[in-house]
DNA sequence: ACAAATAGTATTGTATACAAATCTCAGGTC
DNA sequence: GACCTGAGATTTGTATACAATACTATTTGT
């Protein structure tokens, strides 16, 4: 609901009215809610009330900037495990990844999938439970989630291209390439991400002023 | 429980027996679980049990490497953000460290809250929640927790000197200076652990053999 | 008119009951 | 002897009740 904004930043979420949207008692609501507060969509105040968290754009920046630094961690580990098998599923992620773009009409969700395949393979070589625990606490925020969806054809290839230069680096087992790669390929999708949202803030501005 | 060793890794947690043992009904030893479940205190079956986690050495090297890298970045943020009255936190709780170690008989305790001090002032200073958040997962680790009842006189002066080293840093708002001690300052705190643990290993060897 | 007090409402914390899932182990089968 | 099967015991998931706390708005005193 917070994902896709049908709960509003700000908005507070008392427990019972959450269970008797949701069908369900205050029980599971109250973990839920737990587990969103470590993940920082969620906020409580002093007095544990809880409400959806407001996203500036810097917390975006500061997000994508931690995200950067851990996943070019995780790509620079994984260059330096990477085994066959596991470079051949990468490349097979990636493939599928690449095969949803270039449809007609871009497959949007296939190549979240893809994507999602590719960075989580990477992981599983990166060989580091807790980096993994970190990064799952940074990649399913709203904002990665609303980007993709903005994305134009001529972005989503150039994921792909950066996909496979990472493929190269692996394949040559040339950590500090992979590293350097990776830690752009994220940056890059931050600034697309700040671009469009500068965009669609100037856009409401005009309407605002009409 | 876990941190003190009264709960020995591999030991399943049932809920029912932990809330007996604490006096409390079920429903907070819940969200207890699920809390240090994402700490990676306690690890959990796909079936949903919870045991408490086994850290092996090289889980141990992995959390040090996470934390070295985080809060290196985050001593080059403060360093860059670094504002005199903030300066003048930082100094003192680092005095307060100085005069723990230098009584006849080493206040540990002390130390280490003169310690916690020190590293939280850095972490508001560097000003990204989001960093905080993912530190916080590290730092209260039974590793962490243990480590510093080993320290010998010499190696809480070397902290307290590294320290000192850092507020040179942050007086002259050099970021790369502040973030190369940081990481230094962490990593050796692990070296430390790693040979004190090798000792440990030793020891109980030999008397096994007896 | 403004601030403090207070009563009533809303919200969260904890305990407990029961349902659903999982585990253990004896007994049977090949 | 190894492997399946199923009944009983354990353990977790969810719902619900009540207690404790926090919020809101009205009243009361200055």
């Amino acid at each position: 609901m917070i994902l896709s904004g049908e709960l509003p930043a700000g908005a507070q979420l008392a427990e019972e009215a959450l269970a008797e949207r949701c069908g369900v008692s205050r029980t599971p609501v109250r973990e839920a809610l737990r587990r969103l507060e470590s993940d920082l969509l969620v906020t409580r105040t002093d007095t544990q009330r809880s409400f959806v968290a407001d996203w500036s754009i810097d917390d975006v920046a500061d997000a994508f900037e931690l995200r950067a630094m851990l996943e070019g961690k995780a790509a620079r580990r994984a260059a330096e495990r990477m085994s066959d098998a596991a470079l051949e599923r990468i490349r097979a992620a990636n493939r599928r990844l690449g095969e949803a773009i270039r449809k007609p009409v871009p497959d949007v969700t296939g190549f979240l999938e893809g994507n999602r395949d590719f960075h989580a393979a990477i992981l599983d070589v990166a060989g580091s439970r807790r980096l993994a625990a970190l990064l799952a606490t940074l990649i399913e925020q709203p904002v990665v989630w609303r980007t993709a969806h903005h994305y134009g054809r001529e972005a989503l290839h150039r994921s792909y291209g950066e996909h496979e230069e990472l493929i190269a680096a692996f394949a040559r087992r040339d950590g500090a390439w992979a590293e350097a790669i990776m830690t752009g390929h994220i940056l890059r999708a931050y600034h697309a991400y700040a671009d469009a949202h500068r965009g669609l803030a100037e856009q409401s501005q005009r309407e605002a002023a009409e």
